[in-house]
DNA sequence: AATAATATTGCACTTAGTGCAAATAAACAA
DNA sequence: TTGTTTATTTGCACTAAGTGCAATATTATT
């Protein structure tokens, strides 16, 4: 029993080991990635990481599962935050429509230089590009227990994993195109706006 | 100059060396295969494998460049033959169509409890797992590619794309429906046709 | 049989990742 | 402050995948 200090149970008032270790992260986190994109992913060991972060390698492992996940540090606030958008809508509009206006909101938020560069360094390493393609899939899941969330109907599940992975896919040869283009004019929106259009026209 | 042996430039008449090549590389295959059922991936060494294929370990990788190359091993004949048929339909069909079709066609030929027995070792491994998902990457490129040889129109290649990426998907989540239901009773096929129907009902 | 080309092997090496136990630092109670 | 509990950091030894290289063995060629 024993008051506990000052605000009551939620928020339970950082303490200096959650700061520091909150720090150490996001220290890794940034200093892995500038060492990544001046030496490549596959030239730069944990050994130099850790000792750049100031850190043994053995606590590297404290802190990330493995080299790979470096790099998905703060994508998963991304798919959270397109995930909240989407239980925001109602369950009258088409579930695509919805998943689509979402993601082209989100896409236009992201600023073009970080992406292109993280992309470029995804595909410089072959499990890099792996761990890509499986975190499409996670995605995809995520999403899939989102749209169920908000149309409720059991018998629209299979409809709704289908929209699920025509999203996902679609995003991800919207990004690919946008990507491979020459010069980078065009807005990543306007990519991922035609990708949808195709399903339509096609299908 | 000089006679080529017996019958002229195509098929070059295996030597012993060829012959030994494909054996060993066979031989790897179905002793690892052996030992991952029983060991578990993760289980199972390179010295292993390499000790019960009567090689060593250094010689492994002149056969396959990495440990997942093995489970690899006879999949690209399959989707080979999926190529190869569609290359084979009418322009005048609708391409999905099309590609359903096929799908459903070879999906068919497959026996079960490999299936399952290759399935269930990929879901044991992370890098298995992540394998397995730049596998289907790999085949939607080579599903588009055919596609944009049997409809040549320039300004259907956008729509292709989405095709290719619908069809592959499509698979991906029917093969995964398969996999989960108790008992096993409805064939793959049926998962198949299902998922593609979904495709049209909610898009 | 001699020679050229290719395959196999052993060896030393790098790197990612794990288990364990000792040392260190923070949180908490008196 | 001091002592105690609890979480974190670290070093060390280890496993296993994968690579480079040079020596050896095998197959092909003339």
């Amino acid at each position: 029993m024993t008051g506990i200090p000052s605000r009551a149970g939620i928020a339970p008032a950082e303490g200096l080991r959650e700061r520091k270790r909150r720090e150490t992260r996001q220290r890794i986190a940034e200093v892995a990635l500038r060492l990544f994109l001046t030496d490549g992913y596959d030239g730069t060991t944990l050994d130099a990481i850790a000792a750049a972060a100031g850190i043994s390698r053995r606590t590297f492992f404290s802190y990330f599962k493995s080299k790979d996940d470096i790099i998905l540090f703060g994508l998963d606030a991304d798919s959270a935050m397109l995930i909240a958008d989407l239980l925001k809508t109602s369950p009258d509009v088409a579930p695509l429509d919805a998943v689509r206006d979402v993601m082209v909101k989100r896409i236009a938020s992201y600023t073009t230089e970080q992406m292109i560069a993280v992309d470029n360094l995804m595909m410089s390493s072959e499990s890099l590009l792996a761990r890509k393609q499986t975190r499409y899939a996670e995605q995809e899941q995520l999403l899939f227990n989102a749209l169920c969330e908000v149309w409720r109907q059991p018998e629209r599940r299979a409809a709704l994993r289908m929209v699920a992975m025509v999203s996902i896919g679609a995003m991800r040869v919207a990004l690919a195109g946008w990507r491979e283009q020459t010069g980078q004019r065009k807005p990543a929106a306007k990519f991922l706006r035609d990708a949808f259009d195709s399903l339509r026209t096609e299908l």
